[in-house]
DNA sequence: CCTTGACCTTGACGCCGCGTCAACATCTAC
DNA sequence: GTAGATGTTGACGCGGCGTCAAGGTCAAGG
């Protein structure tokens, strides 16, 4: 017993394009094929589409399928696997909704966050990871909940104020001025004063930041982008201001 | 000020490969492009790369965001047809775990529900449809409650019972048997038995459903795909079971 | 001046699972 | 014979870039 590719496609509720790109990767080969091409399906390539199909629901990808179905993999660590994948995109989306709400939110509040808000390098989620591993879940989740609290504008002050540090700090790395000088350390302290708004900052953590802003150039270049080797600068200068002044 | 395309990427935490991809799909363009090619963005190019990375975390496509930066399109608007999708993906992400979870359990169990659970052209959702329209909302949902609390195997050995029926019915045209003869009314008793597993057969129902597996293909090729012309003799001996034994 | 290495360009394919023409051959029924 | 349903292969499209490929440009150092 065999059947047209039409008569299978309506069977299985699928459609015969489908039924010929599976043919066409291998996945489900056709019983026969007539001289004049066309495709025969019988009884065994059915049962073989609807495992295929059933696989297909649980939204495992055609690769994956083939090799379980080929018995080239064990169906269950594939369903685990997968099962891990979808659990994960299942939370992001979660995530993302949330998102969606709070922006929709505020934006039906008439608030404009989507303005002038430059990037400051210090975003407070996307290093999410580094700054949890360098100063402690705390540290984090203090800095988190302060940022998040703050208002559009609030945020898009508190940057500006530190575009303003960054200009200064490149201005003085190009005088020549020393890092122990006066001018350097009265950019320091503003910028410990700057730093203070979101965390309180320890003499460790001033004394060490700068090391980041070197090493990390996500970091940096929001001041060598003033004047090449700046972050060095503010490094140097953030050090010998913990020293004396914390 | 102006910056490189990799510094901005960089500042950004996106690629110059996106960028250059904004810029070919409308969406960004350079504030500069220098004669030898290179692409230079300013502060207001950032300000706009920003408001289109905002949008594109929360995950809308990158047509909509054009529109609604552009002002084309307002941005609250946007974001609830964008969370109606993302709501509406998650239930079916959720769905589908249920199902994987489900397959996962039963497999690991030792459930062979992969095997030969072949299609019987009677799928219970996949004609949910016309189910209901010819036999109303009750039938239909009395139906699919006992179609769901079947076991794989308890389906399988329902659609067993009908193949052998179906092949039955085959060799009785074939053999030229009258449709209100012996053998064509004790395969209808069968028939009709085999019915009443799912649904208790009315003689109506009996009466009627034969032309539904004339009429309708997808049902009367379970029959002539064993003899040509089997479907019309289903119906024609299943009109005579219900007149005399119903 | 030359090299090295980092960075820039355009162009094009790949991904994933088909949907959707297009252009043409074949089967079925009247 | 002819219409209409159904079959075939071939190729593009979708979304948002990643990822070569092949080559031009620039700053720094010898």
């Amino acid at each position: 017993m065999e059947w047209a590719i039409q008569d299978v496609a309506r069977a299985s509720g699928t459609t015969s394009r489908a039924l010929r790109h599976y043919g066409a990767v291998g996945l489900l080969a056709p019983s026969r094929v007539g001289s004049n091409g066309y495709r025969y399906y019988d009884q065994a390539a059915l049962v073989r589409l609807q495992r295929i199909l059933l696989l297909r629901e649980l939204g495992l990808g055609l690769a994956s399928i083939g090799r379980v179905i080929d018995g080239q993999q064990d169906a269950a660590a594939a369903l685990r696997t997968h099962l891990r994948l979808l659990e994960a995109e299942w939370e992001r989306l979660a995530r993302q909704i949330e998102s969606v709400r709070t922006t929709l939110r505020k934006t039906e509040r008439g608030e404009q966050l989507m303005a002038a808000e430059a990037f400051d390098g210090f975003d407070h989620t996307q290093y999410k990871d580094e700054v949890i591993e360098r100063w402690g879940q705390d540290a984090y989740d203090r800095s988190a909940r302060w940022w998040e609290s703050q208002s559009g504008a609030e945020k898009a002050a508190h940057q500006q104020r530190h575009e303003d540090i960054a200009t200064d700090w490149g201005a003085a790395n190009r005088s020549g001025a020393p890092v122990d000088g006066e001018v350097a350390q009265g950019i320091a302290a503003r910028h410990v004063d700057w730093l203070s708004e979101s965390v309180p900052p320890s003499k460790g953590y001033v004394a060490n930041i700068g090391d980041m802003y070197v090493a990390d150039p996500r970091f940096g270049n929001n001041y060598d982008q003033h004047e090449p080797g700046t972050a060095a600068y503010v490094r140097d200068a953030l050090k010998v201001y913990a020293e004396r002044s914390l």
